[in-house]
DNA sequence: CTCTGTGCAAACGATTTGCATGATG
DNA sequence: CATCATGCAAATCGTTTGCACAGAG
C-alpha cells in the first residue's frame, strides 16, 4: 500500500525504512500541511511507534532531499507537507490552529519579487502568503 | 526622550512604567520588528534591566490595546513591531533570521481576501506575505 | 489605598543533541 | 559488514504561569 513511496526514498538514496513510508503516507493523505507533533501521534495511530526525534529528523532529511516542504506558517510550530503539491498559499485558523491549502494565481507576485532583487539587493529565493481568520468550525 | 509615548499608554489605560517607554522606544528606532529575546536585550542595553517576563507581558498588554503589533514571521520566535508603522509585509533572510519591512501595493490581495469568504465561508481577518531569501550581509 | 505592574523561579512544549544499539543495502 | 537509521534521555530555547512584592494613579 506504501508502496508507491519507495522510488521516491531511492531516488533521494534515503533508505527505504517502514518509518519513512509510513510518514510519507500520512502526509500524502493529508489535505494540508501538518505539525510535527501531530504526525508523530497519526504515526502512533497508524500503529509505528515511531520516536519523536527520528520523524524530525526523517522529516528533516526528506526535505533536503526534495520530497517533503517544510511550511513557514504560524509561531512555535513547523508544519510539513508533500512538495509534489505544488506552490500554494494557506489559510490558518487562529483559534484551532488548523492549517488549509489555498490556491491563488501567482498575480505579479513574481514581479514583485524580481523587483525585490533588483531594489534591495536581496536573493529571495521563496515567499510565503498565509490568510488568517476564523475557520467554519470556530466561526 | 520617552515623553511621546505617554499620550499613547494613557490613552490605552496602561500604567506609564519606565519599561513600557524603553520597549515603544527600541520599537520606534527599529527598522523591522524584533523578537522578544532581542528586545530584552536591548531593553538592558539601554540600562533597563527588565525582566523577560516583564517584556512578555507588556507586549502582550499593547498589543490588546492596539499599539503594538505581533508579527507571525517564522518559527520559534514571536516579532513585534508598532502599529502606527502600517501594514505591509517583510523579507526574512534564512540566514541571519533578519527581518526588514517591505512596502508593496496591495493589488489584488483585498479581492483574494473577499474571495475567500465567499467561497471557503471563513473569515479572514487578516493577511501576511513573506518573502524568503539572503539579505546582503549573508549573500 | 487599591489595583496593576514587576521579578523570580519553576513549568511547558517544541525542537535538538549525544550516544549506544539496530537495520538496510 | 560498513553505513545509515533509530530510540532514549537529557539539554536548549522561546514562552507561560504562580506567587509575593512594589509602584502608579
Amino acid at each position: 500500500m506504501n508502496d508507491c513511496c519507495r522510488p521516491k526514498l531511492a531516488n533521494a538514496s534515503l533508505r527505504d525504512t517502514e518509518t519513512r513510508r509510513v510518514l510519507l503516507a500520512i502526509l500524502h493523505d493529508s489535505t494540508g500541511p501538518l505539525a510535527i507533533p501531530d504526525i508523530v501521534a497519526r504515526c502512533h495511530g497508524a500503529g509505528r511507534k515511531a520516536n519523536k526525534t527520528t520523524v524530525y529528523r526523517d522529516l528533516a532529511a526528506m526535505e533536503r532531499a526534495g520530497i517533503v516542504y517544510r511550511v513557514i506558517v504560524s509561531d512555535r510550530k513547523q508544519y510539513f507537507e508533500l512538495t509534489e503539491r505544488g506552490h500554494h498559499h494557506h489559510f490558518i485558523c487562529l483559534e484551532c490552529d488548523h492549517v488549509e491549502d489555498i490556491l491563488l494565481d501567482e498575480f505579479d507576485l513574481a514581479k514583485q519579487e524580481a523587483q525585490l532583487v533588483k531594489q534591495r539587493g536581496f536573493s529571495v529565493s521563496r515567499h510565503s502568503l498565509e490568510f488568517f481568520g476564523l475557520c467554519k468550525m470556530c466561526i
